[in-house]
DNA sequence: TTGAAAGCGCTACCAG
DNA sequence: CTGGTAGCGCTTTCAA
């Protein structure tokens, strides 16, 4: 492997020289900056960024910590982590958390063995000082940590507000709302925006608790939904929740929308692959992912920041679960 | 930040000894080694992978290479990877290719900058003579490079004709086959399996080709069932393909399994999702994620490489979108 | 069984 | 504007 002494002997300067150029930063001739940029060229010298990481102490590595990769939010998210880090010359570890604090320390901490340059986080189960009392630049996505930790997230209650009241225009009366975990902020967010709506209109809502995972979704649908053959409209946390929902209807020989309405949250591209598609209350994904990068690297690179909490409002997009809005 | 000096200096012995007790390797007396333990605890000490690497000219970086992470295939493996990867110590780097040759190999050269330890890769698009040229371990997963490159894949062709044939069996006679980009060897693959099963029953199906991207797809599909709505068996070569079919079933008012079978390849956690769910034929994604990075890290450890091609089996999942099969 | 010291490739300070 | 050189934290001979 060719290195930075070998470019400066090549060019006939001193390795600082070219260290400097490398860097731009100090001064550097005209003439021997071309010398050097005809040596890194003859010599296809690639500068090494762990050296460089050593001496500066200070990587272009950020980490990413997802619950699971697989639940099809977080690929959406990742995906413009990476393409904005990618553009500013950053790299992007992945770590799939779980939803276990325990696991999530433990990746914290060898990242931090990495001098990495900084964590985007989308968690919350942990206690924020842990994060407070790491080193290292941190923005939380999706999930508000604390207020001291900028943050990209959005209006989860209103958005949840909106999405049930649409619901309620559209002639559903009796409610269904099926929550995510209790504890995780977004979903306890979520259902208070959910209730926000039903208590305006005097209404008494079921609501169910569920993990995210498919399976165990669906068989609590299905359970609540033979016990109350009365519901017509289901607010779901999640799409996946709300996907869920949708799959049970068709299993249970209900027509959507007609004889039940679902609305979910989050806007991830599978909500248009389903049939019915789905009517959910959208988040723009990628701007999320994107914002909470473009933060993290200014915060990274000692940038003037010029906004440390990113509070998004979620839109409604109305697909196929919903009625038209009719009588108005 | 405290470093193997500190650590020397607390446990009274040179940073030497303390470096080969951390490595286990060259002798430490017990004694030596009680104090080094001793000394780490009460410093809290974490040696410093970049500095390891450097000096080591190694690091514990696997690049994961995907076209898109939104796709859910790839998360699937991703997941997977990254699970083998902690668990050997590793850290996996998420690196978006976008099918784009000039865009993987500018990848591949910001990892080499960086000592990456391994590199596993989903893409055939390029030149096999760039991986091969890389002096860095690597398996290629999902897709084949070349026989010389270790590679963790299905068999396609077969899994294909299995499908295929099950579509036949179940009493469709008018096949159509939604097949991926052409030159992408899976989807070349698995059109020959296909191809294998309709002409041994002497039949002249229809062959689209659509990118794997979903409203793409869905419009291919659409146009097709249109033109020829004598269709009633669709076999894609993807499970998002199939999902977009079924989507365009319904919209369509085609009843599916009744007057529309579907069968998909892949086995992403979305076929069980949709309504009905998805028959298609499974690969076991976590398996060959995972096989992939024990392969990457058994070549990148030098240790005896077992077996450097691993071609799996694909399995028929028999779910909703096909009849059951009746007369046989 | 241990320690001294020479790197690994690069940055950054200081002197010229 | 340029060069010498002391680190960054760790590994790895080579001697002792």
């Amino acid at each position: 492997m060719v290195n930075i002494k070998d470019v400066a002997k090549n060019a006939n300067l001193s390795v600082a020289t070219v260290s400097r150029y490398l860097n731009k930063n100090g001064y550097v001739s005209k003439k021997s900056s071309e010398r050097i940029e005809q040596a890194i060229r003859e010599l296809d010298y690639k500068p090494s960024s762990i050296a460089r990481s050593l001496s500066k102490k200070q990587s272009n590595i950020i980490g990413l910590i997802v619950p699971d990769i697989k639940n099809p939010y977080f690929p959406e998210l990742a995906r413009a982590v990476e393409d904005m880090a990618w553009s500013y010359g950053y790299t992007v570890v992945l770590c799939n958390s779980d939803e276990q604090t325990e696991k999530e320390l433990l990746y914290i901490e060898r990242l931090s063995q990495t001098y990495v340059a900084g964590l985007i986080v989308t968690t919350s189960l942990m206690d924020p000082s842990v994060y407070m009392s790491i080193n290292t630049p941190i923005v939380a996505l999706d999930r508000i940590i604390d207020v001291a930790i900028p943050t990209v997230a959005t209006d989860n209650r209103k958005g949840a507000k909106l999405g049930t009241k649409y619901l309620l225009t559209n002639g559903a009366e009796n409610l269904l709302c099926i929550r995510g975990p209790q504890g995780l902020k977004t979903a306890d967010d979520r259902l208070t925006g959910f209730l926000e709506a039903t208590d305006e209109q005097g209404l008494d809502p079921i609501v169910v608790t569920t993990s995210f995972d498919f399976k165990d979704a669906a068989k609590v649908i299905e359970q609540t939904l033979m016990l109350h053959p009365q519901v017509d409209g289901i607010f779901a946390s999640s799409d996946t929740l709300a996907i869920a929902a949708l799959h049970i209807a068709h299993k249970l020989e209900k027509r959507v929308p007609e004889e039940l309405q679902i609305v979910g949250f989050d806007g991830i591209a599978l909500g248009e692959m389903v049939s019915p598609a789905l009517t959910t209350v959208g988040q723009d994904l990628y701007k999320m992912g994107a914002a909470a990068a473009t933060m993290l690297i200014e915060q990274i690179e000692g940038k003037e920041i010029k906004q440390t909490v990113l509070n998004l409002d979620a839109q409604l997009i109305v697909r196929g679960t919903t009625r038209k809005e009719a009588a108005k």
